[in-house]
DNA sequence: AACTATTTATAAGA
DNA sequence: TTCTTATAAATAGTT
């Protein structure tokens, strides 16, 4: 819908992917919504955003009964004790199965880090060369990126610097004249700005981040709440 | 949408509404899935009919991984002082240590799969590089390891067979001359398997496997497995 | 489940 | 970000 088929694979340009996330994301809301109240339905929408921001939805039973019920459909074993979070209980099981989780993470970590590999079938092998050759392909893309802008950055700087230092020098060269009127017997020369700056040091420690500009990290407390259509309204108020 | 207004209103007509319920329902994911692709997004979509069934949507990262992100960056807010310090506050606090833990794991993990990476510092990225980089050697290491292993099984397989096939020709033609011996006017020729077949000479060590093993080679069922390792089947099925 | 007439959503441009 | 506009997509009603 717009002007040109549109093809479903990651956009590259991020002021491009930030606008059409900003407009996706209230198109989804808002059939998010819209199948709800047609047809009666129970719906939990959750976004979170490249940045981490989250944006959500769900029917005025509430977030939290929804996925409540969620889990207790996908997994009929729980049922009563996962409702008690209170009593002890349930405490240790919840950190059970989150121990557990930990496990497999950690698994995966390591051979995401190369390390363990010897007890991985070659079908496995396969498939996490494949992960990581292309996340390496993203990160580097990324870099060369970060890269590119940090020269720019510095190329920026150096034109700067340049200048002004043209000026100042220019400016003593004057002063200079002047006192050779004044005492014509003296001598003086001016040798502190003869040099040039040396030029452009890419590998430096110089950072593009702090640029003070947009970078907004996601706050936990923020909650986004993007200006919503009046339709929403109320699910945000409650 | 539609021949016809849509009021937003709950469709009353049992069918209709079932319909649409289906439709717009396939809609939604495909929406969900789009914008999760296209702007590099983490979804997650739970949606509940009249009826009770559940329909879900949720990026890669899995349905469980996206609840706890939410319930972790919701109960940011609620702090973690809700829970009572004097009677569970071991409890909670050991939970809750073990929740930091696997979030940080799951960052890292998603950056390895090269996701996130726009949040990283030119540092970062470096450090990110050079670790998959050199994961990824291993791996590579590993696989061939397990090749040239496939090869050499594959090898002393063929070698195997090579010999029973000339034992069993060697029968033949003594069964042959034992017959000419009877019928000295009747000449036949065994053909069949004088040749030898093609070999694969990649260093492999010979080794006497159970010479009892013949009877599995030559099902209708092993079909391309005899002659290809594991590691291959996918590109060869592909 | 297919088919369209329409309505919506939205990509691109400003 | 917001508005506009041309076009692609979704889908309500129909077959």
């Amino acid at each position: 819908m717009g002007r040109g088929r549109v093809q479903l694979k990651r956009i590259e340009n991020k002021i491009n992917r930030q606008v059409t996330f900003s407009k996706r994301r209230s198109g989804l809301l808002k059939k998010a919504h819209e199948i709800s109240v047609l047809c009666d339905a129970e719906v939990a929408l959750i976004v979170f955003s490249t940045k981490g921001k989250l944006f959500e939805y769900s029917t005025d039973s509430g977030m939290d009964m929804i996925l409540d019920r969620y889990e207790r459909y996908s997994s009929a074993e729980r049922e009563l004790v996962a409702h008690d979070p209170e009593s002890q209980g349930s405490w240790s099981l919840e950190y059970a199965k989150l121990k557990a989780k930990l496990e497999v993470l950690q698994r995966n970590q390591r051979h995401f880090m190369g390390e363990n590999v010897d007890s991985l079938s070659s079908k496995e092998l396969q498939n996490l060369e494949q992960q990581l050759d292309s996340a390496l392909k993203h990160i580097r893309t990324r870099k060369n990126h970060l890269m590119y802008e940090s020269i720019a950055e510095l190329q920026r700087k150096e034109k700067t610097l340049q200048e002004q230092n043209n000026q100042l020098e220019k400016k003593l060269k004057e002063k200079e004249l002047t006192q050779q009127a004044h005492w014509e017997h003296q001598s003086s020369t001016s040798f502190l700005l003869s040099q040039t700056l040396p030029t452009l040091n890419i590998g430096g420690t110089y950072q593009v981040r702090g640029s003070g500009s947009e970078e907004e990290v996601a706050q936990p407390h923020a909650r986004t709440n993007t200006l919503m259509p009046p339709w929403m309204l109320r699910h945000v108020n409650e």
